[in-house]
DNA sequence: GGATGTTATATAACGTGTTATAGATTAAAT
DNA sequence: ATTTAATCTATAACACGTTATATAACATCC
């Protein structure tokens, strides 16, 4: 067995490891949505719910609400529009912003997302990392380790069995 | 200005917001390294850390040791060989591994990281996010506000001015 | 000892982030 | 009013992770 370099490094490594523990943590998430029928992205959440709470948006708003850059907004909400959950249109005023806005499809998908899907993983990720405490580089090796135990889907609420 | 929906969601987007902070991280990482004028990859130096630390390690071990999968380590490796920092050859008893190992050029790398950027690195990240405690969320809140307000290289040690 | 299965690495195809840059539209300036 | 600058979105090229699969070498089993 080799040792993890990335956590044995420390602070070091702590940018690759965030990643690390971050992509895991979407995997794991995107399993629960796809057991649960969904079909949808993890990744394209945040650009669902970011309309959903504040109203039509431009595409840099996009970018701004999901923390990523003005090309990356793009191509997503490209995506989100080819699977009929938001549509665009010019701004009235200014012909070179495009407001994006939830299709009828689009917030069905919220709606019910928010009621069945969403507490699912905020609970599952609250289970594995809700109580934690102390110091970064200990909290994300308790999370790792969780993860390791027991990954997100097992610790969703949903998969209790009513006898 | 938008609100941050990731943020706002809490652990929801837990993994979105831990890939984003790991990958801001990095590319500050980076910057640090530039700046002290080394041709390396924020995200080559575990493998190279593990190498220092275990000795000629196989593909696998690689991809183990710095957490990735094994075609991942397989490129990065594919890189480090170009770069001339690590050398690779057959495992005299299996000719299915691959050892590789660090050349002169990549001790020398390694050996002057250690005393020049390594510190400085972790010196900027313990800076950033070392005396935080408490939850997770309000930690990785506070990471972000911190990188926003001053990024990595703004508290590396060495750009000190000796007056 | 040859067929069969396992293991290690390589390669291909893709996802999703980035930076750099082009094109269109609006705003500002002379 | 026309030129110039700024802003918004799209596109291209790249970085670096993933999964799936091919190929070569070793191990095992009649």
């Amino acid at each position: 067995m080799v040792e993890d370099v990335v956590r044995t490094l420390g602070f070091l490594c702590m940018g690759s490891r965030l990643r690390r523990i971050g992509e895991r943590l979407q995997a794991d998430t995107q399993q629960v949505i796809d057991e649960a029928g969904l079909s949808i992205q993890a990744g394209q959440y945040p650009f669902l719910a970011a309309i959903d709470r504040a109203g039509p948006l431009t595409i840099g708003e996009l970018a701004q609400a999901v923390g990523i850059t003005q090309p990356g907004a793009t191509r997503t909400t490209g995506q989100l529009l080819e699977l009929g959950y938001v549509d665009m249109q010019l701004a009235p005023d200014d012909q070179r912003r495009r407001l994006v806005s939830l299709t009828d499809k689009g917030q069905d998908l919220i709606d019910h997302s928010k009621k069945v899907i969403w507490p699912r993983i905020a609970a599952a990720v609250a289970d594995l990392c809700g109580d934690l405490d102390g110091p970064i580089l200990e909290q994300l090796a308790a999370i790792e380790d969780g993860l390791a135990a027991a990954p997100l889907a097992r610790r969703s609420p949903a998969k209790e069995e009513t006898p």
